[in-house]
DNA sequence: ATTCAACTGTTTACCAGCTTAACAATATTC
DNA sequence: GAATATTGTTAAGCTGGTAAACAGTTGAAT
């Protein structure tokens, strides 16, 4: 006796296949997206990074005493909700915010050592959660799927 | 005179590149749906349809007479997470909820002639949607996409 | 035949991750 | 010097969910 694990719907998986919803990419892109954003959580949120908390650090660490609207630029969101990102990261003593005399307006995000020693760790865990979540692709087809993604986030900057 | 666009911060722009977030996939992932659910909700949220209803009526047209708790298992939500979606397709009168005699538990969920009618209009415009979207990928590219994306998709079933 | 377990749809409360609008402080432009 | 723009911030609101509890109903144990 062999295959159970559906129990009631069979029917409707087979079925699926020839459903318009799966030939859409959109549709496509926001599954997959939610599986990849469930693993992170899984894996990284335990000790409570979230992925933009994360992509945060990524960025200040990468460009130290970058402005909070920079940042908030590059990462594609509004000013006003990188606030409670930066918070938490100086919570963390990840970071901190620096006056620059230059302009008085702006505050520089320095990450601290801190900071740096937190992101090599998280960084790590990242790569290790992608690792294991696309164990099944080649690197030729990431390599793919990276470039492809690519080239939808190049609409961006077209206006 | 030539290229402004861009004010602030070209150095950014140029040094994003070698920048740890644009080599994993989580984050091009998540940005690239970003911008598909924008355009998305552009072209087809003015009328007001969500995504999320479009493939709720799209897969109640596909699977007639299909129940909550499979839709919702197959759209991947929680029965309760459905329950405003579907709310909402029955106050548009784009289907009934109806009582299924073999079982009081259940009811299944029937297009009507408007719901069919409106997928029809809907599912084009989302076709012309990702048409002008994904103009400047070839054909293969987005079978390529998709094929992915589906790879990725396929982790969510085996637990 | 009764009880126990399981499933359905639903409500309620909650959360994450944003946006928009307004604001004071400061800087830039004319 | 006046008008305009930019920075960081708060507050309120929205979308798209989840988790827990519930009554009604069904199936299973035996």
């Amino acid at each position: 006796m062999a295959p159970q694990k559906r129990q009631v719907s069979d029917d409707f998986e087979d079925a699926l296949d020839s459903s318009d919803l799966e030939e859409l990419i959109g549709y496509n892109l926001k599954r997959a997206y939610v599986i990849v954003r469930t693993d992170f959580r899984k894996t990284l949120g335990e000790d409570g990074m979230s992925a933009r908390v994360f992509s945060a650090l990524s960025l200040s660490v990468r460009f130290p005493n970058i402005t909070q609207s920079e940042l908030a630029r590059i990462m594609g969101i509004e000013r006003s909700g990188l606030v409670a990102i930066v918070d938490e990261l100086e919570a963390k003593a990840y970071l901190r915010r620096v006056q620059v005399p230059t302009d008085r307006r702006v505050q520089a995000l320095v990450p601290t050592e801190a900071g740096r020693k937190a992101y090599r760790a998280a960084i790590a865990a990242v790569r290790a959660h992608e690792d294991t979540l696309f164990g099944d692709m080649t690197d030729v087809e990431k390599q793919t799927l990276l470039s492809l993604l690519k080239k939808i986030r190049a609409r961006e900057e077209e206006e």
